[in-house]
DNA sequence: TCCTAGCATCTGGTCTGACCAGATGCTAGG
DNA sequence: CCTAGCATCTGGTCAGACCAGATGCTAGGA
């Protein structure tokens, strides 16, 4: 099945030929690789060979070990955790600024809503109101539960969007601006009044997405973002929001008829 | 009753504690780590244990290695290679669907566009124009050149565009995209009348950046994009994509009007 | 007969010590 | 002063050993 290895880092082969074996599908996941051992003799190398190879291999979410079993490492084939870990990471080695983070939420969110309101079934509305319902329905003091339900209502937009990839990194930028809003200014949003306004909002994002006006629902979610976001920036960051923010223009272009709210 | 104070896996201590390192500054990119057996006696741990660490922080981008020299692993911090290889791997594993792909590079790229037309200094467009120099002039045959000046003319407007995290993220989708695309459809695009289209297709947009025509160079990338890759997406997929693309509709919506799919 | 305690045996996780090839940098000889 | 050459460092690999935990069979008790 393996063949031994011959050219550059040992290990490097023995990633790429269990990576291609799950590739094209002679593994599905769900299976079990080989024990270390017996991969020890196939590839014929050492094992410490092996299991750096295999170190990789999970680090990229392709298998997951765990000790005591009698069959092997199990493939899993889920990338998506590794995949947003190492966004986080280069979120977090590249100093994004905060406007930065925010300037490309505001595309990706209002995008996600575009396409929901397209794309939405009667489930998915049905996810977005239960978690709208969650939000109205917290202790005011539990800002907790409120993130979460917030976090609830955007996840099901996501789904009702259909992208997996912008599924991905929206979650991770979403968190990313947590840490750091969390960090930066503390203050008060999401408690009080505001957090009325935050409910009423996404209620009107939810009624866009539903009567399946996408443009609403994307300019719906930029002012949104302009609107909490805006006043920990500077002016000149601010200006690079409202580049996108539609007081004239659209996320991308098209001011076209619409929006000319000015 | 009794909680062991043993904790997880002894690697994952080492990549939590380097990682962190890095990523709070006390390593920058170009910095040297320690050589794996000093780690071994800074850490306490096996030499195994530290090869293991690092590996999976080399997986991640965040450190090179290479044997021979006297100063031990180089923090590189540059996590775009690993991250679209990961992209590509969850592509093949069918975790993200090419059209998923294609799509939120057309998100990207036209929003990139659409900054740029804004923000494009004169050095912006000179480099712009260099790149489309370098299309026109590679011999016919030479498509890893014009594919190279093709990467360098895209680099422009992201930088332009102004947005860190957009850089990397569009850096790595469109990496991802290419090699997947190179090994899905090998047909002729980039050769013959079709590189001549290409580089008609840059030049258009170069125009639409150099007169801030924010929302033409915005929906010529959408274009592009659909005219590229559309051929090699079935007709429920290209829906997809046509509903990001701007016949009718721009990116983010406003054309109202066009969402009567339901 | 059935059930369960216990053990052999497997797994991954870790450590030690060793050797190799290549790059570095100092040093001795030109 | 320059350069050839060697000591020494690096990462890459291997072999062998031990541990803790999970599995599954088996023998003994109900």
């Amino acid at each position: 099945m393996f063949t031994p290895v011959t050219k550059g880092r040992a290990f490097e082969s023995v990633v790429a030929q269990i990576e291609a074996a799950i590739y094209d599908g002679r593994f599905k996941t769900g299976d079990y690789l080989p024990s270390e051992r017996a991969l020890v003799e196939q590839f014929s190398v050492g094992r410490s060979t092996v299991r750096e190879a295999l170190r990789i291999l999970e680090n990229m979410g392709l298998i997951k070990t765990s000790p005591g079993s009698h069959k092997g490492p199990r493939v899993s084939a889920s990338m998506t955790q590794g995949l947003s870990r190492m966004l986080n990471g280069a979120v977090k080695v590249e100093q994004i600024s905060l406007v930065d983070l925010v300037q490309y939420r505001m595309m990706t969110g209002s995008t996600a809503n575009f396409l929901a309101a397209h794309l939405r079934t009667a489930e998915h509305l049905a996810e977005m109101a239960e978690a709208i319902g969650l939000m109205a329905g917290t202790e005011p003091g539990d800002s907790e539960a409120f993130a979460r339900a917030d976090a609830q209502f955007h996840a099901a937009i996501r789904k009702a969007a259909g992208n997996a990839l912008m599924d991905i990194i929206n979650n991770v930028i979403e968190d990313a601006i947590v840490d750091l809003v969390r960090d930066t200014v503390d203050s008060s949003p999401r408690t009080g009044q505001v957090r009325a306004e935050f409910v009423r909002t996404h209620q009107e994002i939810y009624d866009a997405i539903e009567r399946g006006d996408a443009e609403a629902a994307a300019s719906l979610s930029r002012h949104s973002l302009t609107a909490v976001y805006g006043g920990a920036l500077s002016p000149e960051e601010r200006r690079r929001l409202e580049l996108l923010d539609g007081t004239a223009s659209s996320i991308a272009g098209t001011t076209s008829s619409t929006a000319s709210t000015e």
